[in-house]
DNA sequence: TTTTACATACCGACTAGTTGGTATGTCGTC
DNA sequence: GACGACATACCAACTAGTCGGTATGTAAAA
């Protein structure tokens, strides 16, 4: 997807500044944080900034980016579990892994893209495309699992993979501000642990197909 | 809660100004949003917003507890359904309505407190718990219904209502962000059917009491 | 009835600091 | 000696907030 990301050579100012956008943009949000922080938070020069990026905006989308492949790795590689066999296991699994990741203060465990997309759907077109890709990108990965686990369960109502996936997207999102909003991830968990309800019911019983 | 909301002598500059900063920030967020702009919206001078309020924040604040009004009129007094009498068709019908409001571009159906909080749970705990009161305001009426609900046909799981409640506004918030990043409103819509079945599953053969 | 006193609502120029972005310079490597 | 990777200095535009002033009350004293 993106042009130079085959070999990371030097952990230079470049990946030093995405990291510190993620860090800033997921505590205060985007247009509240500012370049000249970015830079100081990096520990690199402005004139290193508009070196390896045009322009802010330039950065979100390469931030963006960088945060689908940080979450392809930490969610859908890393973790022993990805590893169970029963699809409808892994799934459930799943669930659990981000639930206990709902724990410290929001800025750790909230989601890069989704703080950015929500000031910037209407002002930049360039912005909400790079986060729409994010949010899709995740939501295509975990749908192949769902329809697995359809494949191997059934479900109710003729339910399909990616309208799930988008739904347990949602919930994720949605407990991340309620996180924010309470200062404290402990209705966000809740939430999270009716998705897991509804996700068994949904494969209770379902009819096969 | 507010000093001054019993009577509503004029529709003048105060009203105008929390009127724009609902359509603006629910548009642009709020830290992208200028006070020049908000006068500019609201067609008054920026000597009238600082009589009005001390501080861009604390139009943030006045603006929450306003929102807390409009979401009561709008959601729990003036629609029709809200006297049907059997509890939980009246909280499916409850969330037909908040499916149905999802139409058109995104700033006409996101949650003003919703977005303002995503900005500024770490910098303003002041916005925070402006947001939060709002949230919680909406969120334990409608338990109020669900536990009527559960009164009349009982839930799986002992599932309480508060907890669902704050479940019924994630994914809300959480459909919002979808839509945002899709520029449509399809994938929430879908979320909230989701919801929708969830709710329907609890109170099938749930346990009295 | 007029005058004085004070309050509310509002205006728009101003300021001190911050913003994203630019122009130019330096330094090590190929 | 050209080039990539950075640093320093700088700028025009914009930011939240201030300040002196005006227009319109309202209510009691003269």
């Amino acid at each position: 997807m993106s042009s130079r990301n085959a070999s990371a050579p030097r952990p230079s100012a470049r990946s030093k500044l995405i990291d510190a956008a993620h860090m800033l943009v997921r505590k205060q949000g985007y247009a509240a944080t500012s370049v000249d922080e970015i830079c100081a938070a990096a520990g690199v020069s402005k004139g290193a900034f508009f070196h390896h990026f045009a322009s802010k905006e330039e950065l979100g989308v390469a931030a963006a980016e960088q945060w689908t492949a940080r979450a392809d790795e930490l969610i859908f590689t890393l973790p022993p579990w990805v590893r169970i066999e029963d699809p409808l296991e892994r799934l459930l699994a799943h669930i659990d892994f981000r639930m206990f990741m709902l724990e410290g203060p929001p800025e750790g465990f909230t989601c890069f893209v989704g703080t950015m997309v929500q000031e910037s759907f209407a002002s930049s077109d360039t912005l909400r495309r790079a986060s729409d890709a994010s949010i899709s990108a995740y939501c295509e990965r975990l749908a192949v699992d769902i329809d697995a686990a359809i494949a191997r369960c059934g479900i109710r109502d003729g339910v399909s993979a990616i309208s799930l996936s988008y739904h347990i997207q949602a919930v994720l999102q949605g407990a991340f501000i309620i996180a924010k909003a309470k200062n404290s991830p402990k209705e966000a968990r809740d939430s999270v642990l009716h998705l897991k309800r509804y996700i068994k019911m949904l494969f209770e019983r379902g009819e096969t197909g």
